[in-house]
DNA sequence: ACCTGAACACCGTTCAAGT
DNA sequence: ACCTGAACACCGTTCAAGT
């Protein structure tokens, strides 16, 4: 029986893992999800995820990977608007990682995987500000908006506060 | 036998633990502390922790209430200098606690004495910088201004980009 | 009042065994 | 190649028992 007879079902079970993952992730945290309920959810053991997965890290890398590609793909039409606009977009867009924020952050150094993500999802944040903001300051300017950013993630405001953090965020430092 | 007999013994002993548990949530992180280190470096056993301490977590509480005092009890001397000293300082004397900080927002949810410590830590903070700011921006600003010193904790910089960051924000926002 | 040994329920992960 | 049942080492927490 050859190895690869069937490429498409393993990408599909591997799919209902990281889709079952997501889920629960995204819903009720990373620790207050135990390997168990993501397996149960896909309809496997919970040591077969392991097939699929070197570890729950990677897990959830690839959950994050999921998230972060869904964000950018509505990101688009965003590209013309306004910078406010775009960080207020982006704060939106990535409330459904508010659960996950602070996991990466504290994962991070008993993670190498998560710490790649990590620094990949800083450089696509930083590349996106970056081109928006006077030369001179870009550098320490576009690290305070990532700032900010995760600051509104990890501290849910009102929108009309969130709106008053970023209109003068932008107004002061562009 | 009275039960408050030696009431000065019982606070000592809870000090020891505090002591062992500060050093190891600083130096190791509060997820990779398990319970029992803490408790053989007090010269206790796991379970007798809590005799002094509801869960963990609430010793935690106890550890964050010990930095910030120790930090706040250093921070007279900046009460003159600019602001932009101040939050250098801040995070300087903060950077103990880096290690906590992802733990304390991550836990928020899970423990309400780590919420209420997080809520009256940003209480404190508000009240440091909003006296220094333009009580027109005071609310959006001090926010701000929490947000880049989590971040510069979260995300620890070179002390002369720290300082970039630290003077293009005061700079601006004030 | 204070402390312990033993147990409980749960966790991520490993492994030998099946197909 | 893929999946499982059973086990492992560890965790925070509880509890009956000692003093």
């Amino acid at each position: 029986m050859p190895a690869n007879r069937r490429p498409r079902a393993r990408a599909e079970k591997r799919d209902e893992i990281v889709t079952a993952a997501r889920r629960l992730f995204v819903d009720d945290g990373y620790d207050a999800t135990a390997l168990s309920k993501i397996a149960a959810a896909a309809g496997v053991t919970a040591n077969t995820v392991y097939w699929y997965f070197p570890d729950k890290d990677h897990l959830l890398v690839a959950v994050l990977e999921e998230l972060l590609a869904d964000a950018l793909s509505r990101y688009e039409p965003m590209a013309q608007r306004p910078l406010a606009d775009k960080i207020m977009f982006a704060v939106q867009e990535l409330s459904a990682m508010r659960n996950l924020v602070d996991t990466v952050h504290a994962r991070r150094a008993a993670s190498p995987a998560i710490d790649q993500w990590h620094t990949g999802f800083h450089e696509v944040a930083d590349a996106l500000t970056r081109s928006e903001l006077p030369p001179d300051d870009a550098e320490p300017a576009s690290h305070i908006i990532a700032f900010v950013v995760e600051g509104l993630l990890t501290h849910p405001a009102g929108e009309t506060e969130q709106r008053e953090i970023i209109d003068l965020l932008v107004d002061r430092i562009t």
